[in-house]
DNA sequence: CTGAAAGCGCTTACAG
DNA sequence: CTGAAAGCGCTTACAG
């Protein structure tokens, strides 16, 4: 009652476990025949094969390494599920890494045991980190971030923040303030800041820096709380404001709403994610949609060319976005 | 320049394989002095075990498969993110298992592949499925469901509804509505309803059928939105609504807000899971919170126990929970 | 188109 | 406390 293997099917069959081998990898090798006989065999015996004893002898696993910073983030649960069902409809199965910190991602993606590569969404990592510790296995980088090193799939964030300013502009707002993440008193910069600014100037608004507040982003949304309690604390006069992404928004929204000020009445609020949460919101939140699907497709098919052995430079991917105008803007 | 194997240490430690293997395993059987010529050839070559020649000869992959239905839906992320997270805890790496439909999920549990054991939060599994399809490996479920041929981690469903019921009487209210979760006309029954259903009785205040509302489940938001709406439009009074998860809380109060009732002023909300998004809601959803850390610890203890060969009929395993008083009710 | 053999990198009785 | 050998269940050149 012990579980069939390969030699079992080959003497039901009579041939040899080889032929069995061709016929379960759907190779070319066998005469329609014998193939014919070994599907009977193992549907006879209950066949199944053993991963194990595939992965010694292939060196492959068959498994890809999903590394995001946490779960309870809508973004990262959203982009993680998207990945392993992605993964799964390749044939492959995963193995999700949950990394809270520098050191865990690092190593999740230098130390990376076990699997044919790995699918990372970055949330420490920088490039310098791998002059000691290089990547252990084929690596896809999927969502910005300051990683030069890896195949890297980007989501459209200037063309996001321009078109979300300019559909504020055309509502007439004009003190459009942003909600990002960061020390305070450090410039932003980086894809979506330059959408927002190059929108502003495209209409010809003056940039006012005292209307960009900082949260901290230790949580998304207690920061994007944290950040807009400062911004009506100082008392600048607003009537639309852009968060970095969707958990922040959240976060404003709740602060707007005990301070008494209306959504959209008195300032219009924006995300960036499009995360089924802010769709559940009441106002509903203008986001913008990543296309999230055709970005865990890229990634999963950027790291399988990886595995097939693809050398080459770095390459990156652009993927577009939506913009979804609701309720809150 | 390829990987050092075990046979490499072994040479350069002037040894067997065997007793590298014994020191790599933290086994007995090794002197100090051998012990230390080993580690010193293991990091002189900088060794790492191959997992696929560990799992084929040993017959144990080291590997757990968390199943849940998706990912989107706060309360099976954050279940997830603590189940993995504990796994890791344990030593222990894991594969999660997006579940999206019956057959997926019988699929995970019946034909588990390549892991020692299975973590599953059962959504549309019951006991006759596994008449034909046994589980493939040691199987625990986390969560209510109605299957009983597992180990099962349960959480105090009947205390947590009984306590939330109680402490919305203790308010005054009187006209305590109950959102669930099925098809209509179909008599709710299980412990969260005998604790609303207790509670009331303990206080003598008469159960009204009529203040039951379902929604579909097809999504929780939504079905808690939809549930809502059609309680509003029946016309009947309540000064409160205990909703089965705070997922469909989240709907109920959308509703609430678009048809202009306050909360919790005319009508007092709770939900069930104390997820991160309830406690960012504005008002604050007042919930109960099940201990999702213990539950998460509680399961791998006792699927580890199974894999180790403990066999005995199923056990079950109540954990406590926490009434978190907010500001919706 | 198919076979017999070697080998992937470990662990595990079996000996001593 | 340690060794030599067999074996886990596959795949992969090598032959024919």
């Amino acid at each position: 009652m012990t579980r069939p293997t390969l030699d079992d099917v080959a003497r039901e069959a009579g041939c040899s476990a080889k032929t069995v081998s061709n016929v379960v990898l759907g190779r070319p090798g066998a005469s329609a025949a014998t193939r014919a006989r070994v599907e009977q065999a193992i549907a006879r015996l209950g066949y199944v094969a053993d991963p194990s004893g595939r992965q010694l002898a292939s060196g492959r696993t068959g498994r890809i390494a999903v590394v995001v910073p946490d779960l309870h983030q809508p973004y990262f649960a959203e982009t993680a599920e998207r990945l392993i069902l992605e993964i799964e409809r390749a044939g492959m199965s995963s193995t999700l890494v949950i990394a809270g910190d520098q050191e865990s991602e690092l190593r999740a993606v230098a130390s990376a045991q076990d699997v044919d590569g790995v699918i990372v969404c970055p949330h420490w990592l920088r490039d310098d980190l791998f002059d000691r510790s290089p990547p252990s296995r084929p690596t896809v980088q999927l969502g910005s971030g300051p990683t030069r090193v890896f195949d890297r799939v980007v989501m459209g964030e200037y063309e996001g923040f321009r078109r979300l300013t300019s559909h504020l502009l055309g509502q007439g707002r004009r003190r459009i303030a942003l909600i990002w993440t960061g020390a305070e008193g450090v410039a932003p910069e980086g894809a979506r800041y330059e959408g927002y600014r190059d929108a502003l100037e495209e209409a010809g608004v003056a940039l006012d820096p005292g209307l960009i507040a900082f949260g901290s982003d230790w949580d998304r949304r207690a920061s994007g709380f944290e950040a807009m309690i400062a911004l009506l604390a100082s008392g600048r006069r607003f009537d639309a404001v852009l968060c970095v992404n969707d958990a922040m928004a959240i976060g404003a929204m709740r602060a707007l709403r005990m301070r008494g000020v209306r959504v959209p009445g008195d300032v219009a609020v924006t995300g960036f994610d499009d995360t089924v949460e802010g769709a559940h919101l009441v106002p509903s939140l203008t986001s913008v949609s990543p296309r999230t699907g055709e970005m865990a497709a890229t990634a999963v098919r950027l790291l399988r060319e990886r595995v097939e052995g693809e050398s080459g430079p770095p390459r990156e991917v652009l993927v577009g976005v939506d913009l979804i105008v609701r309720d809150s803007g």
